[in-house]
DNA sequence: GCCAGATACTTAACATGTTAAGTTTATGGA
DNA sequence: TCCATAAACTTAACATGTTAAGTATCTGGC
C-alpha cells in the first residue's frame, strides 16, 4: 500500500497533473514572499493590484480594471470605497455616459505604489534568478498560450 | 500618449510580466471551462477540490488535506461539516491521537467523483490538445521547480 | 505524576469571490 | 417622442480566504 485509497485505479489523472491546481500551488508559493512585504504597507493583494494596474494604465471604468486586476466588478464596487477613504484612488461618473465610474489613483497612492514597487522588484529579481531568466521566459510564454486558447468570457444573459 | 499614466516611467516591470498576476489570469482562463461544470454537479470549485483528493489518497487529517487541496485548515474547518451533512464525507477523531481529525470520503462521495471525473477528464483532453501535448508538459515541469525555488513555508510563531 | 510548551483543530471577524437581483443611464427602433 | 432593451454599476447573500484568538490534547523535562 503505497497510500492510494485501496490501490482502486481513479477515473482521473493526479491531483498533481491537474494544471489549475499547480498554477494555483506555485502562485501561493511566489504570493508567500510578496504577502508579508505588502503587509507591512497595510496592503491586501487585491489592493496592491489595484494600485499597479491605475499607476501603470491610467484612469479607467469599474470593467476594464476588473479584467486588468483579474478582480469581479462587485468585488470592486465594495473595496474602491475603502481605497477612496484612505485617499489613495479617486472615482468620478464619467460626463459623456454617466453610466460609468472613472477610477484614477491619487498622489498619495502613486506614492505608495512607488516604495512598495521598489521592494516588490527586488523580489521578483530574487525570483527571477532562482527559476532562471530563460526557464521564466519559457514560462511566460507557456501561461500566454494558455491564456490565449482558453475559450473567450462567455457573458451568460 | 499610448494610454499609459503621463507615459512616466514606472519603477516596476509592466503588470502582464507579473508571474503571480499570470498564474491568476491562466488559472482563471482555465477555471471558466470546469466550474459551469462542477456548478451542474452542485459543487464548489473547493468541494471538488477536496473530494479529488480524498478519492486518490484516501483518508488523512486536516492539516495534511488543507495542504494537498490548498484550502487553509480554517477554511476547511468550516466547509467540512456541510460536505459531511451531504454524507458526501466522513470525520472521524483519530484514537491514537485525538488531536487529529481523520477525513475520508464516502461511497456516495465518490460516486459523484467518478461522474464528475469523467467529464473533467474530457475537458482536459480537450485543453491538452489546444496547449500542445509537448508545450503542457513544460508547463508543468516549469510549474514544478517555481513551486520548488519558493521558501518552505514558515509557521511564524 | 505534573506542568509548561507545542500541536491540531475550531471559532470568530473581516475581506474578498461569486452569483443573482436591483438601480440608473443609454440606445435604438416604432 | 416613447419605450423596450441593453449596459454599467451597485447591493445583497452566501461561500471562501485570511488572520488572530481560543480550546482540547499531547509531549517532554522535572
Amino acid at each position: 500500500m503505497s497510500g492510494n485509497a485501496k490501490d482502486k485505479k481513479l477515473a482521473m489523472r493526479p491531483f498533481a497533473r491537474s494544471l489549475p491546481m499547480q498554477l494555483l500551488r506555485a502562485r501561493e508559493a511566489l504570493m508567500q514572499e510578496f504577502r508579508p512585504h505588502l503587509r507591512e504597507h497595510g496592503l491586501s493583494e487585491q489592493q496592491w493590484r489595484v494600485l499597479r494596474a491605475l499607476a501603470e494604465a491610467g484612469s479607467m471604468d469599474i470593467n476594464a480594471l476588473g479584467e486588468m486586476c483579474q478582480i469581479h466588478p462587485a468585488s470592486l464596487s465594495r473595496m474602491l470605497p475603502n481605497l477612496e477613504g484612505e485617499g489613495r484612488i479617486e472615482r468620478r461618473t464619467s460626463r459623456q455616459d454617466q453610466r460609468y465610474v472613472i477610477v484614477s489613483i491619487t498622489a498619495k497612492g502613486k506614492s505608495l505604489f512607488q516604495r512598495v514597487a521598489k521592494e516588490s522588484e527586488q523580489i521578483y529579481a530574487s525570483i527571477e534568478q532562482r527559476i532562471g531568466s530563460r526557464e521564466l521566459k519559457t514560462l511566460y510564454e507557456l501561461l500566454d498560450k494558455a491564456i490565449r486558447v482558453a475559450p473567450e468570457q462567455i457573458e451568460s444573459n
